[in-house]
Order: structure tokens, then C-alpha cells, then sequence
DNA sequence: ACGTTTTGTCATAAA
DNA sequence: TTTTTATGACAAAAC
């Protein structure tokens, strides 16, 4: 229990560091924006190799160690941040939904388990990367099975604030208790905590068969929230409250609101019960107290959503493709968790008296069967395989201006987006209204099978959203149009290939190579050199010709050794030049100069097995430089057969005017000089091909990335569509529910019903019309009939 | 020994 | 015009 505790006392420190960010979400805003650039170079790997081979440029600007403007650090800077204000907007323009995932989120690690046991076989048909989240979600289960649900991802602190808040707030329920709950209730708690305590690992069994009787046994005699909030479990709340309210007692659909709301706030209160931070007003729950009751004496019953979710847990196909979105969604939802979603909450959690009211209003209107049914649809699944399908089949009765009616649908919307958001956690709920409700309801109810690991967010995303079979079927599933599908398949086909660059340059090798051959040909090396000009192949008869001449060089050791110095062993010559310093920071190109002693070694040894007579020859002279001297490159020996007096470094590096210097201060031959245009011109295209090179991978890199956030953004978008389309199809039904319940209680003037064959409501800017069906065609022309407002 | 990746080089175009 | 940079293509080197 101390275990728990330890880890309740760090989810809550996590979660009420995220409430009070909540207070300063641009402050949070802000700090993500800051920390991205190195999450971006986490990810990515630092690009400052890019900067330091634009000497030129770096030195023509005079500022050697800002981001050039060519620099591609710069492009990812800036793709990142639109990208991230991509994903950002999205946000932004969403519905305001999947607000509540952000909590439900942190508080499911047994959640999982009952996921687990429900979900794995069905996520094992998926791709690797689900395979992955079945095995640690089964990890995560194990554990949580133990009680100590420590969970690897980073959330885990909050995650255990679920598993074991109920145990650890026992001292902070009580002492709120006094103000909210009765002392019948306050021994209930106690009693279910002693149980849970003692029964430790087995105690969701224990939960799970006692509440379940607990609470039937009370359904009769509260008949009302309470009973349904006594056996939900603790982070199953937001739905499954709202769910059994409204299975249970017969009220209408303001107990949906009235719960969900109320559920983050119990969170709220609990946190402010543990941690009494400074009272902050927005958080001060408002309802009931028996919300806050059954907040606080729910300890996580997870076994409820494991019993419960057994029977539904045959899943179909149809279903495993829904499980499969869900999955990405929720992973994407996390992935994308942002403050804005839990600025939305405190939203949402700021105003449930408008939620209330607003759906009070819609709900006075009507008292029959069928709203209910609706919003318990609406807070079970998140797409429509549920819904008595009224989309397609809806009579002509109405007019397409659904918008014009203008009363029920901004409460449909917050209704259907504050639920629907809930994908995340929407399974205990779902499975435990699965329980409830009749058969054709849930049988196609989702089973939310959300193993909430980041880890493997990118993989399982990536093949995910490759798996576009899947996404293309859901698309199907949720009511695409086939163009739209088409063009889906479209984008998705389009995916393929990075063709970079159109391939130009009709490549002749000849020339390299009959120059190659001359080289080899040619006996004597300053022949060698000056004939081969600026084309200059050296091969190995070239070096070895080369070198058996520079034993003959007279004179020439003191300066090659000086030049072996200069050139491999001491840089620091070049920390009058800054871009030069840079070259030795780059640990993967430009370090040919500045090779390792122990690479140089490697080198030299193995060198050795190479041409060991030729060695032999002039080890007797220089012992020590010759493998140093054979590891250098091949205009290193050139120049130093040449008898170049300044190291290639400086013949590559130097600015032009500098080098122009250099060469008019020593007298030098015409074959000196072309072989020193030659190695700059080498060397400065060695580099840039190094940093082409560099900038290609990088462009593939980003690309992929763009790819994924082009996938993350469709799949969103494709969400969203989803909500939306779900939005529509409960409005029409909430429509098609009140035009029924007012057709039915119109009466003409001798008090007899209206014949639904012979008139239809049509909806208008004035309000309802009551038509005869044969002047349908007629577009309304006189509103002949009585005109009757809505709200009657 | 052979296949793959990396690196150096050249040709060429563009800045 | 000259120099520098970028990049495709090729081959050698390295792995």
C-alpha cells in the first residue's frame, strides 16, 4: 500500500501540476513551443553539420556561428513550428471534443487490463505495432493485477492516480466528508476501503461482485445517480455514470451532462481535498453530493469492466476494424495531447450549469422514449455502428435545413463531442452499458481497446496509418461517399515514392578514365601530374610511383615531416580560422585531416600488410611517416611529391583572397599550381558533396516526417469527420424524435390528430409548418396551415 | 568472395 | 569571368 501510495502522491503531484498549468495554458503553450526545437533534434539528430562546410558563406557574412540561412537547421525550424501549428489549428478548429481524453488518460492503467482481457485477440490481428501495445498492455495488467499499477510510459504517475486514488484520498475523503457526505456514506466508504485494502490484488473480484450487488440493491431505493454512481468505478466514471443514470432512472438526458461534468469536477475536488492549493473557483464542484460520494468511495473496480466486457468481448470483424481506429485514435490523441484539450475541460468543467440548462431546455421539450436512448448511444460509442441508422432512411418529412431549426442542435453538438471524445476511456463505460442496454444497442457498441503506451507511438501509428485498408473500410463504414472514398484511395496511393530530383548530367566517364589509364601508363610522376592536369586519377601504380619518388626528393624530409605535423597533428593551427574549428567538431565528415591517433593506427597497421616492399624501401628513410604518409589522401601525396609548401588544409580552406596570397608569396611552378587548384577544387567538392549528401538524408528524413504528420492530420481529420457525421445522424434522430412527438400532438380544429399520410412538418425560418403532403412539390408556397412554434 | 554502404571525384549547372 | 556551391553519376574504398 505504501507502494500505492507512493505512486497516487506522484500522479497527484503530476496532476495537479497539469491542473495548474491549466490556469497558465499559454505559459504551457509557450514552453512546448520552446521545448520543441530540441525534442525535434532528439528525434532527428543534430544537423549542425550542415553549418560548418559553408565556410564561404560563414565568412562572407562575417558571423560563423549563426544558423545560416541556407542551413537546413533552418527549415527544420520552421517546418517544425508550421507543422506544430498545423497540428495546433486542428486542434483548434475541432469540435470541442476529445476534450476528456487528456484525463481519462491518466487514470487508466487497470483500465488497460480490462482492455487487455477484452481486446487482445482482436488487436492481435492487427500489425506489429499493436502486437506490441497487446504485450505491454498484458505487462501493465500483470502488474496492475498486483495492485501497483506502474505502468512504463510517462504518464504513469497519473496513470496510478486512478489505481489508487480511492486508498490513498481515504484520509482526504473523510475529512471532505464532513462537509458533503453523510455518515451513512461515510461508513460505506470505509467499509469498501477496509475491503479493498485487505483483499489487495483480489479486490476488483471482490468490488466487482459486492457493488455490483450493493448497487442493484440500492437501484430501488435511490433510483436515481447515485445508484449509478456507486458501482462504476473510478475512472470509468465520466461515462458509465452518465450511462447508468440514464438507464436507470427514467429522466431525461440532462443527468448525461449533469454526470460527466461533475465527474472531472469529483477529480477536481479530491485534488483539492488532497492538495489544498489555493481555492481555485473554477474547479468547486457544483453538483450533488452524491457525485462526489461516489467519486470517493469508488475504489477501481476493474473487474467489473473485465466481467462485464467478457460477454461482449466476441467480437466481429466489422468490429476488430473499429477497435483498430480506435486504437490509433486514441494513441494519436495522446500523442497530440495538447492544453488546449484540457483548457476545454476546465471549459466544460467551468459551465456544466449551461450544459444543464441547455439541455434542460431541449429536454423539456419532449418526455419520450427516444432522446434517452439517444444519449446513451451518444455516450457509448464514438461512431455510429450503434445508432438505429437514421440518416439514410429519413423520411422526406423534413426539410434539409436542419440548421434553421435551431434549438437542439448546439446542445446536440456539446453532447455529442463531449462524449464521443472519450475514446480513450470509453470502454468500461461502453461495456458496462453494454450490460445495461438492450442487445441491438450494444452488440455493436465498440470495444474501446485503448493500451495507452506511447512508446510505440511512432511505429504503431506509422503502420497503422499505412494499414489504410483499414481506414479505408472504417471510411466506408462510417458512410464516405464513394468519391470521397475514391479519393482517399487516391491520396492514399499517392504516398508512394520520394522522387527527389530529376536526373540530369549525361555522365562521361571516359574522360576519367583514359586519363586514368595515361596516369598509370606514365612512368615518371612529375610527368604523371602534369599531364593528367586537373583530371589527375591516381592509381595505385601512380602512388606507388609517387612514392618511390619522394625518397629520391632531395632535401625534402624536414619539410615533410613538418608538413606531417601541420597537416595531421596539429590543428589547433587553424583556430585563427573559426570554421576550421568547427570541421573538428563534425564527427562524421571533414575528419580526414584530423583523423584519430588510434584510427591513424589502425591504418598504418593494416597498411602495412599492403605494400610491405614497397615499405621496406623506405622505412630505411622514414620509419615512422611512411604509414602516416600512405593513410593520407591522394592529393596529400601529390602535394607532397610536388613539393607543395603549405598543407593541403590551407590550400582547400582559405578564402580567396587569402590563398591568392599564399600562392603569389611562394614561386611555384605551373604543374604546382594546377595541382593546387586541383586539390581546393577537390577538396572544397569533397565537402560539398559530404554536405549534399548530408542535406539529402535530410530531406528524406523530413520528408517521412511530413509524411507521418500528413498521416496524423488525415487520420484526425478523418476523426473528426467521424464526430461529425455522428453529430448529424443524432441531430436527425433528435428531430425525426421531435417531429413525431409534435406531429402526434397537433390537433386540427375539432381536436382530431392530423393523418401522418396527408400532412408532413416542414421546418422553416419561422419555425414548423404542418403541410399536406400533396402540395409537397409545391415548395411550401402558402404556409395554408397553421404555423406553430416549436416551443409551443 | 560478394553485396552494401560510404566516400571521393568529376562533370555540370547555377549562384 | 572567376570562384564557389550543389548535385548526379561513377568508382574506389570500406564495411
Amino acid at each position: 500500500m505504501l507502494y500505492l501510495k507512493k505512486y497516487f502522491t506522484e500522479g497527484l503531484i503530476q496532476f495537479t501540476i497539469l491542473l495548474s498549468l491549466i490556469g497558465v495554458r499559454l505559459d504551457l503553450d509557450t514552453y512546448l513551443n520552446n521545448q520543441l526545437p530540441p525534442l525535434h533534434e532528439i528525434i532527428l539528430g543534430p544537423s549542425s553539420a550542415y553549418t560548418q562546410t559553408q565556410f564561404h558563406n560563414l565568412r562572407n557574412t562575417l558571423d560563423g556561428y549563426g544558423i545560416h540561412p541556407k542551413s537546413v537547421d533552418l527549415d527544420h525550424f520552421f517546418a517544425t513550428r508550421r507543422l506544430l501549428n498545423q497540428v495546433r489549428s486542428l486542434d483548434h478548429l475541432r469540435v470541442p471534443s476529445t476534450e476528456l481524453s487528456a484525463w481519462l488518460v491518466h487514470r487508466d492503467p487497470e483500465t488497460v487490463v480490462s482492455a487487455t482481457s477484452q481486446s487482445g485477440p482482436s488487436i492481435a490481428l492487427d500489425n506489429g505495432g499493436s502486437l506490441e501495445d497487446v504485450n505491454n498492455s498484458e505487462a501493465s495488467a500483470m502488474r496492475g493485477a498486483g495492485g501497483a499499477s506502474e505502468t512504463t510510459y510517462s504518464l504513469n504517475g497519473e496513470d496510478s492516480l486512478g489505481a489508487v486514488a480511492p486508498e490513498d484520498s481515504q484520509e482526504q475523503g473523510e475529512r471532505e466528508s464532513s462537509d458533503d457526505l453523510s455518515k451513512e456514506d461515510i461508513e460505506i466508504i470505509d467499509i469498501l476501503w477496509r475491503q479493498d485494502i485487505d483483499l489487495g490484488a483480489g479486490r476488483e473480484v471482490f468490488n466487482y461482485s459486492s457493488r455490483q450487488k450493493e448497487s442493484e440493491a440500492d437501484k430501488p431505493n435511490e433510483e436515481n445517480e447515485e445508484a449509478g454512481g456507486r458501482e462504476e468505478s473510478w475512472r470509468n466514471g465520466l461515462n458509465l455514470r452518465a450511462v447508468q443514470n440514464l438507464h436507470v432512472d427514467g429522466e431525461t438526458g440532462e443527468r448525461l451532462q449533469e454526470g460527466t461534468s461533475l465527474s472531472l469536477q469529483e477529480c477536481l475536488r479530491l485534488l483539492e481535498a488532497t492538495f489544498p492549493f489555493g481555492e481555485e473557483p473554477e474547479f468547486q464542484a457544483t453538483g450533488p453530493t452524491s457525485q462526489l460520494r461516489a467519486s470517493t468511495e469508488e475504489t477501481p473496480s476493474t473487474s467489473q469492466g473485465i466481467a462485464l466486457q467478457a460477454p461482449l468481448s466476441q467480437s466481429n470483424t466489422p468490429l476488430d476494424l473499429e477497435q483498430q481506429w480506435q486504437d490509433i485514435m486514441s494513441i494519436m490523441e495522446l500523442q497530440d495531447m495538447e492544453v488546449n484539450n484540457t483548457a476545454a475541460n476546465v471549459t466544460m468543467n467551468n459551465d456544466p450549469n449551461n450544459n444543464n440548462a441547455s439541455t434542460t431546455e431541449s429536454a423539456t421539450i419532449e418526455s419520450f422514449e427516444l432522446p434517452r436512448s439517444t444519449l446513451i448511444n451518444q455516450d457509448v460509442s464514438l461512431h455510429q455502428a450503434s445508432l438505429p441508422s437514421c440518416s439514410q432512411d429519413f423520411p422526406t418529412l423534413f426539410n434539409p435545413e436542419l440548421d434553421s431549426t435551431g434549438v437542439q442542435r448546439p446542445t446536440l453538438v456539446r453532447l455529442s463531442s463531449s462524449n464521443s471524445s472519450n475514446i480513450n476511456s470509453t470502454y468500461g463505460a461502453t461495456n458496462l452499458t453494454g450490460l445495461f442496454l438492450p442487445p441491438p444497442l450494444n452488440s455493436t457498441t465498440n470495444l474501446t481497446t485503448t493500451p495507452v503506451l506511447p512508446d510505440p507511438f511512432s511505429s504503431l501509428l506509422e503502420e497503422s496509418m499505412l494499414d489504410e485498408i483499414s481506414l479505408l473500410d472504417l471510411a466506408m463504414e462510417e458512410g464516405f461517399s464513394q468519391d470521397q472514398a475514391s479519393q482517399l484511395e487516391d491520396e492514399l496511393d499517392s504516398d508512394s515514392g520520394l522522387s527527389l530530383d530529376s536526373s540530369h548530367s549525361p555522365a562521361s566517364p571516359s574522360n576519367s578514365e583514359t586519363s586514368c589509364s595515361s596516369a598509370a601508363s606514365s612512368s615518371s610522376t612529375s610527368a604523371t601530374f602534369s599531364e593528367e592536369g586537373a583530371v589527375g586519377y591516381s592509381t595505385d601504380s601512380e602512388a606507388a610511383s609517387a612514392e618511390a619518388e619522394e625518397g629520391a626528393v632531395g632535401g625534402y624530409q624536414p619539410e615533410y615531416s613538418k608538413l606531417c605535423r601541420m597537416s595531421y597533428q596539429d590543428p589547433s593551427q587553424f583556430h585563427g580560422i573559426p570554421q576550421l574549428e568547427n570541421v573538428n567538431h563534425n564527427h562524421t565528415y571533414n575528419q580526414p585531416p584530423a583523423s584519430s591517433y588510434s584510427e591513424r593506427s589502425q591504418l598504418s597497421a593494416s597498411c602495412s600488410k599492403k605494400g610491405r616492399d614497397k615499405q621496406m624501401q623506405q622505412t630505411k628513410l622514414q620509419p615512422p611517416q611512411d604509414c602516416v604518409d600512405r593513410q593520407s589522401s591522394r592529393d596529400e601525396r601529390r602535394a607532397r611529391a610536388m613539393d607543395i609548401p603549405f598543407s593541403n588544409e590551407k590550400i582547400i580552406n582559405l578564402p580567396v583572397e587569402e590563398f591568392n596570397e599564399l600562392l603569389a608569396k611562394h614561386h611555384l611552378n605551373e604543374d604546382q599550381l594546377a595541382l593546387i587548384r586541383d586539390i581546393r577544387r577537390r577538396g572544397k567538392n569533397k565537402m560539398a558533396a559530404q554536405n549534399c549528401r548530408k542535406r539529402k538524408l535530410d530531406t528524406i528524413l523530413k520528408l517521412e516526417q511530413g509524411v507521418q504528420d500528413l498521416q496524423r492530420e488525415k487520420a484526425q481529420l478523418l476523426k473528426e469527420k467521424m464526430e461529425y457525421g455522428k453529430c448529424i445522424r443524432q441531430t436527425k434522430q433528435k428531430v425525426q424524435s421531435l417531429s413525431q412527438e409534435l406531429f402526434a400532438q397537433l390537433r386540427d380544429e375539432e381536436g382530431r390528430p392530423y393523418s401522418a399520410s396527408e400532412y408532413f412538418l416542414q421546418y422553416g425560418p419561422d419555425g414548423v409548418l404542418l403541410m399536406p403532403r400533396n402540395m409537397s412539390t409545391e415548395q411550401s408556397n402558402k404556409p395554408d396551415k397553421k404555423q406553430k412554434d416549436k416551443k409551443k
